[in-house]
DNA sequence: GTCTATAAGTCGATAGAC
DNA sequence: GTCTATCGACTTATAGAC
């Protein structure tokens, strides 16, 4: 039943905005009278707080469910076109995820957790690529070079591809930074 | 009186958020009834509209005054940071001017124009740059990465510099990739 | 668990006196 | 231009019947 109003809640959010989330809107959905909302959850923000938890819940299960090459420079544009492509993909999930649209609400510790696992997850496959030792900034600077291309992609050009088509030769431009060495040749890629 | 009342409208807006900001709040602050404002602005959406105006409107201005090295890379790490400080001073004004934070908001025509000067002079001096021929992928890169290192900054460390610190770092790695020699050394900073 | 009823408050916006 | 008065809609939340 808390599944079904999170569902619901998240149909709203991408209608209304994050933003333009009402108690109201959500139990129509549901089928339900606003007041019978309470049985399932203590307050709005409540709801807030569980969307964030499945939000980054759901981050960090896919995340880990990821399969990268081993070739240092391939793993690199996996994780980061993985990242991009989640963002992309619902701006209400974005914006509460790694934004501060919603005035009051702060997630609560539990379910912030996700998110440092999901942090923790992500830095460590960093960590283990072949070959190179990787700093806190090397880290930093590629979460905010992917970040921007989200950001921008969202901002100027929602639905298109007009940055996202940049990840590629951005991924590259780190890569190189860090002295990693070429990607080798894909099998049976050339004709 | 529209000034001050936008003035108002700002100072409400970087307390109680952007989506937070209510009539109510903005006429307390100028000593008014909320009716009367209906005076100065035909509805709440217009003054969202003069303050989208407004940001980029001095954005532009700043922008138009800013004086810029001749040396390529240098000019290159000028645009950069004028962007990173002008979004890091204000969240609001930063929300406003470069994300969807207000459900139904779209500025009008009028309020847009400033925004898209302020980009053709972007763009214009990228163009001008001494010894490069930059395309618009170029020009969208580099928008991309100095936009992830706010993104990045407003987000993980609000008020800090872990972000912004790499920016120098980002943008050399930027004006490599465009073939930009190095930057004459500035005479007498070596001892 | 869901409902009705309702509290207690907010919001943006309008009408009309001064 | 500013005010009072007020509208109508909406908000989150609670109490208590079923």
């Amino acid at each position: 039943m808390r599944r079904e109003i999170l569902d619901a809640a998240w149909e709203v959010a991408r209608r209304d905005g994050l933003g333009g989330l009402t108690l109201r809107a959500v139990a129509e959905r549901v089928g339900m009278r606003p007041p019978s909302l309470y049985t399932h959850f203590a307050a709005k923000h409540a709801i807030y707080d569980a969307m964030f938890f499945q939000a980054w819940q759901e981050f960090d299960d896919r995340s880990a469910a990821l399969e990268l090459p081993a070739d240092p420079r391939a793993a690199l544009h996996g994780i980061a076109r993985f990242y991009v492509d989640f963002a992309l993909a619902d701006l209400p999930r974005h914006q509460l995820m790694d934004q501060r649209v919603i005035p009051d609400f702060t997630p609560s510790p539990e379910s912030y957790a996700p998110s440092v696992r999901a942090m923790e997850r992500t830095v460590g496959r960093f960590r283990s690529l072949e070959g190179v030792a990787l700093t806190e900034a090397d880290v930093d600077l590629f979460v905010a070079g992917v970040g921007g291309v989200v950001a921008a992609q969202w901002s100027n050009d929602p639905g298109g591809d007009r940055y996202t088509r940049l990840l590629d030769r951005l991924v590259d431009l780190l890569a190189d930074d860090l002295g990693l060495p070429a990607s080798p040749p894909t099998p049976g890629e050339s004709p």
